[in-house]
DNA sequence: GCCTCCCTGTCCCGTTCGGAACACCTACGC
DNA sequence: GCGTAGGTGTTCCGAACGGGACAGGGAGGC
């Protein structure tokens, strides 16, 4: 149960800083020369880390970057999900591309060629989750379906296309190294994406998310 | 003997490691706040390294920045003395303050207000001593009397007034955000220490150092 | 085919490290 | 004065790590 992702107590310094070491090694390889092209050994070496420390904290490199992409949508999430009361729609979406601009080395890394297309499902699964929960707001008296993890397959066809537009939209702005600021990035997602809702609603008009 | 500096025999990567976790953090920290104001605590809380750890490896902070002092000294009278055969002065020089100028960030906060006195006192002695070694040229049949370490406190005033002069080129240098390229400042510097020399030997003219 | 080379994933043993305690010191408040 | 707070440097034990070995598995040469 020491695997990153389930214990978390308060771990060793120790084993935060191993895992530190191997993420940035591994974020940092990536961009050098593309994920699918990397052995567990290089990460090693570049994060100064032993061999046997990295098959102590991670089964493969497949599950290191899935513990970094993880923390990342956590942190991207929230940028939407946090604040909602005392912030518009609008500002939500400002702020969740405020982040990736932020990180847009990271993102860029990892949903381009180099980074391997299942970041790019991934990521479309925890957007199409969080719009599907948006879209179907905590209806009173009906407790929490999700425990904190997976939404199931029981995704609407209107979430999962729009998680797929947003994802689209975030991987278009960074291969086009960000030819627009967030604010107008957001504005254009969230307009396709009020056309989408609408049409989903039969006309209905509605722009927020 | 495990002290940095002595034993050196292919060090654990553990501690290869640890020591560069610190010294990173050393630097990144007296760019922020200044030597002075650091204490261990700080120092191994960033560099993610238990105090114990500090102190097996290191005496105090000063052994510390001791060391990576030191290894920048030798990096640095590395551009002149290395490659003499191939190279001319003028060559040497500019390698030498090009070093400088890639890590100009480094070399900056140890020479500013922010990194103690002592580190410039400590350039000043280490240049003074390559002066020295290249004013009095190994004369053939002689024994070199440095074994590697300490040339003693046997400098000539010409040495230390040129290790002086240099150490405080460096200073100007970055204090004013390197206002010329590193040709020109070595070629200026190589300049007045012409003169230096020149007045030293009584009216002979040397330019060479 | 066979052989070489490299990478993977697992194991063990000796070493280094993290955590926490400890005494000691200095500075500050009062 | 006395007490508190925070930094220093040392010591100890259990835990994580490094190094090296190991078997197994492709990929490529010939």
């Amino acid at each position: 149960m020491s695997q990153p992702g389930t214990g978390r107590v308060t771990e060793n310094l120790r084993v935060r800083r191993t895992r530190k070491l191997l993420r940035d090694a591994l974020v940092e390889l990536m961009e050098e020369r593309g994920f699918d092209r990397l052995t567990v050994g290089e990460i090693t070496g570049r994060a100064m880390v032993s061999r046997s420390a990295f098959y102590r904290n991670y089964h493969d490199k497949f599950h290191l970057a899935e513990q970094i992409f993880d923390d990342a949508m956590a942190a991207l999430l929230g940028t939407v999900t946090d604040d909602t009361a005392t912030r518009s729609p609008a500002e939500r979406w400002v702020a969740f591309f405020e982040h990736i601009d932020r990180y847009h080395r990271f993102y860029g890394v990892l949903l381009s060629r180099k980074g391997s297309p299942w970041f790019a499902t991934k990521m479309r699964a925890a957007l199409t989750d969080m719009v599907e929960r948006h879209l179907r707001p905590p209806a009173e008296g009906r407790a929490p379906a999700d425990d904190g993890v997976r939404g199931g397959a029981s995704e609407s066809l209107p979430a999962t296309v729009l998680g797929a537009m947003f994802t689209q939209s975030v991987t278009w702005w960074l291969e086009h190294d960000r030819p627009c600021p967030p604010e107008e990035i957001a504005a254009r997602s969230a307009r396709l994406a009020g056309a989408v809702i609408a049409a989903a609603n039969g006309g209905a008009e509605s722009a927020g998310a």
